[in-house]
DNA sequence: CTACAATGCGTTATCGATAACGCAAATAAT
DNA sequence: ATTATTTGCGTTATCGATAACGCATTGTAG
């Protein structure tokens, strides 16, 4: 591998001069630029990252600001953990990450947490903008550059990226997943899409891509749709009861759009076969789901990897601060399909 | 972040001491490492990637042998394309990887390939061992470590590790879609097996995995058998023709156990709307697959992430050899399953 | 024509970990 | 008791990139 010096000595200028004319830095003459430039050509010149790196240690600090772990069936705890994994990995290069967390129902403790984390001095945030409103005003002349995970405010254009799920797309997968098991031709069937509690943009979005999956393709799917309230088991089996007492018969299918779906296993489950066969689709792999899967009372889980996109959102921050990488303005993370059989290599 | 000084400061010993504690090199005593290991400790001393890095810049050979990137469909170019990213992140922490490639129809090129690469100096090998027998040989004494891909010699327990696919399991789960695609219920149904050439340990599995999803859950599909000889798409092409035109009727479903599904679809795209709309299952998203997915004539492709195996099985190479990271024996990558409506989110 | 800035380039300390080297003091061998 | 050897520890050059500093030479303003 090349090194400065060796681009110096085949040109025959120092190292100084070498170095200003790779960072544009002024003080050197174009005709020795165009030397230098073409000897880095032929003689490949990579730089040393870890040279860089240690010339450069000078405590970078981040902070990340997602919804408290254990809310959302524990979704957050993954994200948290594939923070927690780039944060361990940016700490041997120097860097230190804040985790905050805030409570996703609460305007109030968001904007405190958001607040905080702008004024503690950290050189850049990664945020789960689950609460756009209340964050897009607050972020509007924020001094410090961020990063969006899981959801997505487009309209913040200086945000240095996303990361995230397609998650109309994602739906409209699950009206495929949902037809095929429904099985070709058994029509008419009736499907119970439920809508969980902290309806935001990606809820809905999904709701909407599983509509539309159904309309474009199966015409004699029945949508009936349920709302829920509160991002509680008990509260959502008595919801889902009172649902399903009000019909004539069992719904062909349920479709939840997010970890909820968790909540209606269990119910399904204590209900019994008639209930547990019922086909199941819904959202993330959280610690519990996979007994749910594997017993085969959840025929499908679509899973955007939230602990992938945790680390490669810190990452992506600390490479384009600190490194000055160019990034993508939105990254969607691949829509995983889990079931039964494919279970087991998802899991760490 | 504490630096070997602020350790040696807060023990009062110099870093030289430190350092020969931390690595174990003798010339202290069990007093003050004592001492030393408690303040690493509690000064939290994560050691600086950059500086270690920096100073143990020699010169790291590794190689990589697989076949030839044309061969299977492309499929071997996306394992050579993650080698080549991981190649270049290496090069910038002064390593250098070459790539080789045989051509795995030639028990000569093969064992050419890897008697050269094991002459050549090199400090490690990453390997797709897919002529077990001729390989298993020449690796019994072999000086220099070595990792699998793709596939595996389980019997070299030298190996420090294999990286790949469960490929019984993705058999499996090949067998479970195509029941959905059958549609419950309309039984009986006959499916077309296809097992293409170079037959090796994964295409069996694969082949078993998926005749025991049917044996064990569709008792009512009947499968039948079909060997392809040639790795060709004319051949694969007038080998299907004979085999279809010996049926009263159309097959209700095909599995191709590896990307000449690729060979299967311009087919069955060939003969028109009747062909096109059977179910097929294959492997590998290799370039060409996505058009015949989204226009539905692929109906599933399993895959199991070529690019990311070679770029792991490069990195995990270089952590094991030069960081000295624990590594596991055996590493399963996730089994993906790619349809119509999350193909964009597959493509880089 | 002097002052003084701008240009072009070389020199050097620095980042943190590593390991060779050197020097005492302690211990062992003769 | 004297020479070897071992033990315990400090000192220092090194890896490559960075950027501050310094010193000429050229250009420009008063």
């Amino acid at each position: 591998m090349a090194t400065l010096k060796d681009i110096a000595d085949a040109v025959g200028v120092s190292i100084g001069t070498v170095d200003r004319i790779l960072h544009k830095r002024g003080r050197y003459s174009e005709k020795t630029a165009e030397k230098v430039r073409k000897a880095m050509e032929e003689l490949q010149y990579t730089p040393n990252i870890h040279a860089r790196g240690l010339k450069k240690t000078k405590q970078h600090r981040f902070a990340s600001l997602i919804p408290l772990e254990e809310q959302d069936s524990g979704y957050w705890k993954l994200l948290a953990d594939g923070i927690r994994r780039a944060s361990a990995e940016l700490g041997s290069y120097g860097s230190t990450v804040d985790l905050i967390f805030f409570d996703r129902y609460s305007s109030d403790s968001c904007s405190r947490a958001l607040q905080g984390a702008l004024d503690s001095g950290v050189e850049g945030l990664l945020i789960a903008a689950v609460r756009p409103d209340d964050m897009k005003r607050q972020l509007q002349d924020a001094g410090i550059p961020y990063l969006f995970v899981d959801s997505d405010i487009p309209e913040l254009t200086e945000r240095c990226s996303y990361i995230g799920q397609d998650s109309f797309q994602s739906g409209y997968l699950s009206g495929k997943l949902m037809h095929l098991l429904l099985g070709r031709g058994s029509y008419p069937s009736r499907v119970l899409m439920i809508e969980p509690p902290g309806s935001n943009y990606h809820l809905k979005q999904r709701m909407a891509g599983f509509r539309s999956y159904m309309e474009s393709t199966a015409p004699g799917v029945e949508l009936e749709r349920m709302k829920e309230d509160l991002d509680e088991e008990k509260s959502f089996h008595s919801c889902l009861e009172s649902c399903l007492e009000n019909r004539r018969s069992l719904p062909d299918g349920i479709f939840v759009a997010n970890s909820s779906v968790y909540y209606a296993a269990s119910y399904l489950k204590k209900k019994g076969e008639d209930y547990s066969r019922i086909p199941l689709i819904g959202y993330d792999l959280i610690p519990g789901m996979e007994s749910y899967i594997s017993e085969g009372i959840i025929d499908f889980i679509l899973t955007q990897q939230p602990e992938l996109q945790g680390y490669q959102g810190m990452i992506t921050l600390y490479e384009y601060l600190v490194l000055n990488k160019e990034v993508q303005k939105e990254v969607f993370v691949p829509l995983n399909i889990i079931t039964r059989e494919n279970l087991r290599t998802f899991e760490t």
